[in-house]
DNA sequence: TTATTTCTGTGTACGGTAGACACTGTTTCC
DNA sequence: GGAAACAGTGTCTACCGTACACAGAAATAA
């Protein structure tokens, strides 16, 4: 199925490189200078070969950066115990873990892209902890509404910790009678914590409507 | 503040184009083609002018996809009258609207980006509409959930209606054991409407969370 | 052993990209 | 009627992904 499965070996010389290291390296890459900076060239340069040899390992680029994808965001953390509420919340909350530290994830999502069996693998560790009460179609959707949130507060997160404030802080000096709920919203905003908050205000909203359907049902 | 504001004209010849008339271009081929396909020389080629004659108008392509963006989204509808949750949902709607059309916009909002004064606009008439027993930084919190949910929605639909639903399937069909309840919830899901209801979910979910919330003060 | 097959890594080449810069010609102000 | 400012163009550079042919290495077949 997914082109990374490896083929028995036959003949000829043992491959030098490895595809996860290809990846680990392009991964380094984007971690410290963006996915831009991903090109065939600097990570071929990186492990130590030239950039021809990376397509042995890998299609295209495209191919790299789904790979990189799935290594990045891993395989989902067992399920702990619980009822579906604090499943699906720590569950959220490893999520937005694992895109933490990688900036460039939610960018690489964008558009249409092959999917691995690791992102599989967390939808369905999270339809899991959902309630029968909800039909197939409905899990779906829940699902989807809690990752929106994870992956917007992902992305806010990746235009370097308030770089939206800092734009929105400009324009309102300038234009603050425009913008009247802007602006006192963010002069409130200006006063507390980060984007943990933001994320965890929006999932608790999430998560308590969907206990208002499950209970009502 | 932003660039494309117009600088006084004095002397010189008079501009043959228009930034609009470059973004309507740039947003055409992107419409039926994809993001990718929007290079300067393509956009210059749909206007009849040089790829260079472009920069007289927009510094680089980073600023014409923003524009692009400014223009495709356009500015929020006048709030109409009602509670603050149907104004919210109607805003939510109209903002996937607009999206709707641009299949591309969702890649374009991706990564580090220059902000528009329409995004500020949508963002400040959904502020505006929520009610005063939130503070601002929840009332922003807010906001950032339910658009988070526009843009998952806007971002599936962008891949072909049901690119995912497509792999899901063949993975499934090889390894059904290993996603019991990913194979669960997608045999229901494939008797039911579209894209729509995903979204209404998710959104009347996110809004009876808010109503909790307000209620309870 | 030798010959053959198969695969790896490499070098070269091509068409594409964004953008820098110098130039010509047009328009308007002094 | 200069002179200054500006629009559009042609040329150039650096870089991108990747197609393709080739040399050498390794395992198999003879």
């Amino acid at each position: 199925m997914f082109f990374w499965e490896e083929r028995p070996r036959t003949r000829g010389p043992k491959p030098a490189l490895t595809l996860d290291r290809i990846a680990d390296a392009a991964i380094a890459v984007a971690d410290a200078e963006g996915l831009a900076a991903v090109t065939m060239q600097r990570v071929a340069a990186d492990v130590g070969y030239t950039k021809m040899s990376l397509y042995r390992y890998v299609p295209g680029k495209t191919e790299l950066v789904a790979v990189m994808l799935e290594r990045a965001i891993g395989e989902p953390p067992v399920g702990g115990a619980g009822d579906w509420r604090t499943a699906l919340s720590a569950w959220a909350e490893a999520l937005l873990g694992r895109y933490a530290p990688h900036p460039w994830a939610i960018e690489a999502t964008a558009g249409g892209r092959p999917i691995g069996p690791n992102e599989l693998s967390w939808m369905e560790s999270a339809l899991a902890v959902l309630p029968g009460g909800l039909t197939g179609a409905e899990r779906m959707d829940a699902v989807a509404a809690v990752a929106g949130q994870v992956r917007m507060i992902a992305g806010q997160a990746a235009t370097t910790e308030g770089e939206l404030t800092a734009t929105i802080g400009l324009v309102l000096r300038e234009h603050a009678d425009r913008f009247p709920a802007l602006a006192a919203a963010v002069s409130d905003t200006a006063t507390r914590g980060g984007q943990d908050q933001a994320f965890r205000f929006g999932l608790e909203r999430i998560l308590d409507g969907l206990e208002v359907l499950i209970q009502r049902r």
